[in-house]
DNA sequence: GGGATTATACCGACCGCAAGGTATGACTTC
DNA sequence: GAAGTCATACCTTGCGGTCGGTATAATCCC
């Protein structure tokens, strides 16, 4: 076994994971230091060795962690996907697994709570949500293309307006209490999609 | 003029209105007491005469105000109008009166930061949700039986879906700074909307 | 109606505590 | 031994909340 005593990256990612987990419970503010080091079986040394303050902590967390998950969760299915019954099946997985704490709520969360005050932080969220829609509005432009998807739609909107929608159901629905809502929201959602489909030939 | 050195009904009305500022701007959480007696020009005390804690000002804050609120700019237009246009024109003005702060923007935050902690503040919220697709319902349903709206479409769950829809855009478009995509969401939401239009006969 | 009494509204100092952050030192690794 | 890695102890600040006191308003009683 390895009986080294001081391994940095690993003590680094412990601190990553815990913060994740700490930030996408209780937000930004809520969460204190203490909380994430104890979780990580750190002390508060430790800590600021690796980063220099709590928004840096924040800031790598966002970037190293949250944004590798959402592409996981939302663009990665679709990359190599041109047909809108695997966005369909996707947002109906996606939607089912919702639940506070996950990476796409915490990533509606920490927006919302940092808009108007941690201007810094909004940096790196506003990038997960760049390459989030561009990655939808790829899946649409090829979905154009292959001919599955109706050729007025503009893609880059349709990818705000879905990227909108999701974060909205992330928001108002995301806990087990409120199924029903989500289940509303993922029929209007179909429905919708479908209006997307080009006209058979 | 009136004389009267203590009011209690003003006094509890400018400390909700601060608490409004405040909980609007940096949420529940980020929000001091220090700040809101001191933007309300009362002191501590007199806080604590009216509030119980901070969760209670909250409670009346969001009931009081952000409720009427929301009402104000979702419900009522809609009370008596049951064509789609209605509706997008509504969406046109609202859209781009979204500004950190404003009532939608505080409503989605609040939401986004109470749900997995503060369970008690979720209650007074979900209300106004359930209001809002309420209202929401109600007015699509008015315009089946007027005959503007598509029969197939459900009510209840378009309601929820387009409740999402707004929330999600307050939170990842209400800054001036991303007008782009909040122009995109309000693109996609008009065609949206075109989609429930029954078709002429 | 007018003084005494009680209840209400508010002030301002203070408390305990946890927050983010720092300084220093000890142990590891190269 | 020098650089890197982490622990311990501590500091300052601001938080939510308390408490005794005071000034104003409503009520009572004659």
């Amino acid at each position: 076994m390895n009986q080294r005593k001081k391994q940095p990256l690993l003590t680094r990612a412990a601190l990553l994971d815990a913060a994740g987990e700490e930030f996408s419970r209780t937000g930004y503010v809520g969460t204190g230091l203490g909380s994430v080091t104890l979780r990580a079986g750190v002390t508060k040394g430790g800590l600021f060795h690796h980063f220099p303050d709590k928004r840096s902590l924040a800031q790598a967390w966002i970037a190293e962690r949250l944004a590798p998950a959402i592409a996981a969760l939302w663009h990665i299915p679709l990359e190599q996907a041109a047909t809108l019954d695997v966005l369909k099946q996707l947002c109906r997985q996606r939607f089912s697994e919702l639940a506070p704490g996950d990476a796409t709520s915490a990533l509606s969360a920490l927006t919302a709570e940092s808009r108007g005050s941690d201007g810094l932080l909004v940096a790196g969220l506003e990038e997960i949500f760049e390459a989030w829609r561009g990655a939808l509005g790829d899946f649409l432009e090829r979905g154009k293309s292959a001919g599955g998807i109706h050729r007025s739609i503009k893609p880059a909107a349709e990818a705000a307006f879905l990227v909108a929608l999701i974060v909205g159901v992330a928001v108002t629905a995301n806990s087990p209490h409120n199924a029903a809502t989500r289940r509303a929201c993922l029929s209007s959602l179909e429905d919708y999609l479908e209006t997307l489909r080009s006209q058979a030939t």
